[in-house]
DNA sequence: CTAAAAAATTAAACTGGTTGAAGAAATTAT
DNA sequence: ATAATTTCTTCAACCAGTTTAATTTTTTAG
């Protein structure tokens, strides 16, 4: 049922046969993350990518000051990794935690190799998922330069409404660049409005 | 001689026979741009994916206030254009020009579809670079949401030390995400320091 | 259900980076 | 070479977003 999720979603780039689809199934591990367990910690090597079939996780940094600035979120039929580390084998300068208890489907890089080899399609397929997360990674720095923090959060909820509900506020903040004090300020004055 | 800048580019990846290197130069288009001549405009759709072989490129967008924003340089050995508008034959967001007289090797889209098709393997290395612009951009995302502007500046000439000297000032500072103002009181005060 | 912890709000003082304007320096075109 | 244009510098006033800290609200854990 939710394995769906995961077909619907290469469905929409490339077409599978049954055979194929068993394949890729026979490779994936499936994982449960409760809320707040971390899926990667800085210093450790990324093993996987993680399909998440239910729930939320973000990926983040600490920098010196302690202060945690997030470099993307993900939701159901979403792909999260630090693909740095997982293609590179080294170290990871990033956290993935789960917000909400979270469903996963896991696959190792040895397994993915494989399955490159033998349905040479998929390679396709993660390019074209790799495409479609740099094309939003460069919107993303394009409207960081060219935006104001008041336009960034009413891009975001317009973007992302479900997710605003979902998460708390300071984990918005922390990823669209400001403090939590001026995200509540920003609110406040836009209900004004 | 300067072919041999795109064969290295390509054997750090993946090894490539006579044939296959003598295939991608029968589709290969080389062109020139001579300084501030555009290779794409807003509104028009990225036909080729551009490698350059000697000078440098910029592209950028123009927000509403005219003011203009670098999402990425290019110099000799890297690849660009827009992606986005590239795969999705869609009009782009962006403007391509020349910062120096500019050469170029081209491939279109058709071509690059036949290339993967009759040696895979190039679908291999095309993914590899794609994996590289993604981890320089999720790093330039975490370092503009967790660096100050001068920490921003010293990372920048301490990663592109050449380009620093090649290029205006003006363009460093619409890379960062400041004003040309603020640049120079920032070099002021570190010359003094 | 209650206590404890985490998140959100508010306000005031503050700072990093912008704006506008004017002159100096460097680059480009003729 | 010279004029025209673009880029760089400097300064002072200004503003968007931060900081600190106190209070309230919401969420979590037992």
């Amino acid at each position: 049922m939710k394995d769906e999720l995961l077909l619907e979603n290469i469905e929409r780039y490339i077409h599978l046969e049954k055979e194929e689809a068993n394949l890729l199934y026979s490779l994936l591990t499936p994982r449960s993350l409760k809320k707040k367990a971390f899926l990667l910690r800085q210093g450790e090597i990324c093993k996987t990518e993680n399909f998440i079939t239910k729930g939320c996780l973000r990926m983040y940094s600490i920098d010196e000051g302690g202060f945690e600035h997030i470099v993307m979120f993900g939701v159901e039929g979403w792909w999260v990794s630090d693909l740095f580390s997982f293609f590179t084998e080294t170290t990871s300068e990033y956290y993935i935690d789960a917000l909400e208890d979270t469903e996963l489907l896991q696959i190792s890089k040895p397994d993915l190799e494989r399955l490159y080899e033998q349905v040479p399609k998929f390679e396709r397929f993660f390019r074209i998922l790799l495409q479609n997360a740099f094309v939003a990674q460069q919107r993303r720095i394009n409207q960081n330069l060219s935006f104001t923090a008041e336009q960034r959060y009413l891009d975001f909820i317009k973007k992302y409404p479900q997710l605003e509900q979902r998460i708390p506020q300071k984990q918005v903040a922390a990823y669209l660049g400001f403090t939590p004090v001026f995200l509540s300020m920003l609110r406040k004055k836009l209900s004004r409005q």
